[in-house]
DNA sequence: GTAATAGTGTCTGTGAGACATTATGGC
DNA sequence: GCCATAATGTCTCACAGACACTATTAC
């Protein structure tokens, strides 16, 4: 067992060897999702240098030697965005943040051997990012996109494998949406049912019927409560509700 | 867009800047569940040298140059046990190994910054395992160790942060067992529908209904396939049954 | 009026939980 | 005979899918 101070561990610390292992650099990369005009959209970054200059890349970058995994996510993030994601400020809900999986071929980065740590993120917070200093960043739907299985073949190509690391956020999200509140996170409170049902509609690209919907919502206690307001856009007016404190749906809403 | 071999690629891959990224070692830990006499155990080995020196910790290693990740997980575990646990070779079936998450909290590590990419497996061949030449792995079930909400406070305590990886991996296990068929995985063929009930009840911790179970299983199809053989141990025969082509669950069988 | 969305009510089929009962082996 | 496990059957309740219908706004 290890006493620190000893001998033995400050030899050990000092006679550690580094050439044991290959050298690695490892980064965060960030899938940042929010609802767009009832699309489901990423953030991107548009690349300045070699390799795959021009083309539109997953904001991130290294870890720090002070960062915790999750703190350069969320650092990096604010840095290329200006805006903070995950956690809550001042009252206000920023969203959410959780790590995704780490991605580590051989040759996916040409300049060396990157690991990179990913993290999937859900904002309502579209406008004050799209809007911020950062010109080189915007929100791309996820349909128009070059990925297997969700945008189409000639959609716009992202570097490196961040194809991949896109389609495996997308899918993340349309399973946290199913047995969690998570959702709400996509909407600034208060919102509506109906804003609410096209979040689950934009993610998982299927229509819910309406009704069947409402009554799934309210049945489950602390998923949402009401507000008592109501809010006119077009059509009947409709009731306004903030988040609850269920994190968890059981039984959960199930995908079409 | 990068042309491989253009100048300006050439330039930038010579002129790339090691200082701007902190030296940061990444390994990856495996976290190997089985089920022995109805309990749920994982695969440890005891550490001979600092820190932690004869703590007992998941089996791991240094990601290699031409390793992708998930390659060295099974090498890793391949050079701990002698025993190949992923996929299937000659028709046998080997168990199952997918990425956990990853840990990368500054000083995790006494000697360095270490991010470890950690891996879940499940296998029905601990008896190959423990009675491999690496006499300083074996199996301890799970509630023998010291795991916040898993073992007891006093039981025996892991190297690293590795309890808290333990516990991922056995939540992870936990709900995989709900939607997919992965329980088979822990399984050797043939195997009657007790032998899976009891995977689930120590994968869960809880006892589940016979009656219920039994129809669960047979009517999702694929699931599991009837060889006509049947066994006999204790009580009534039983028949025997090999894995299904179904992968996944719907509706899933949801934990007690 | 029409169009559009919000909101309510009801029927029905599926499936899980609970329980009882029977079958077949070892001892 | 008893005990243990396998295997089958049945009742009931929760809930999702489908559908019909009403309500309230803008135009």
């Amino acid at each position: 067992m290890s006493e620190p101070g000893t001998d033995a561990e400050v030899e050990f610390l000092t006679t550690y060897d580094p050439s044991k292992y290959a050298p690695v650099a490892v980064t965060v990369d960030v899938v940042l999702l929010t609802v767009r005009a009832g699309r489901l959209a990423v953030l991107l970054v548009e690349r300045k240098g070699h390799p795959f200059q021009g083309r539109w890349a997953l904001p991130g970058g290294f870890v720090e030697p002070d960062d915790d995994l999750d703190g350069a996510a969320q650092r990096e993030l604010e840095e290329e965005t200006g805006v903070l994601i995950a956690g809550e400020v001042a009252g206000v809900h920023l969203g959410h943040l959780e790590q995704l999986r780490s991605y580590g071929a051989p040759g996916r980065d040409p300049r060396m051997r990157v690991v990179s740590v990913a993290y999937v993120g859900f904002t309502a917070r579209d406008e004050a990012i799209a809007g911020s200093d950062a010109a080189d960043a915007r929100f791309w739907a996820v349909d128009d996109l070059a990925i297997r299985g969700i945008g189409s073949a000639d959609g716009v190509p992202l570097a490196f494998d961040h194809d991949r690391i896109v389609a495996d956020g997308i899918e993340r999200a349309r399973a946290k949406l199913e047995y969690t509140t998570l959702a709400t996170a996509f909407l600034d409170e208060p919102f509506t049912l109906g804003e609410l049902r096209r979040v689950y509609e934009a993610v998982w690209g299927e229509s819910l019927h309406e009704g069947n919907f409402r009554r799934k919502v309210l049945s489950t206690p602390g998923f949402v409560e009401t507000t008592g307001e109501t809010a006119q856009t077009v059509g009947r007016p409709a009731a306004l509700y903030r988040r609850g404190g269920a994190t968890r749906l059981h039984p959960a809403i199930l995908r079409p």
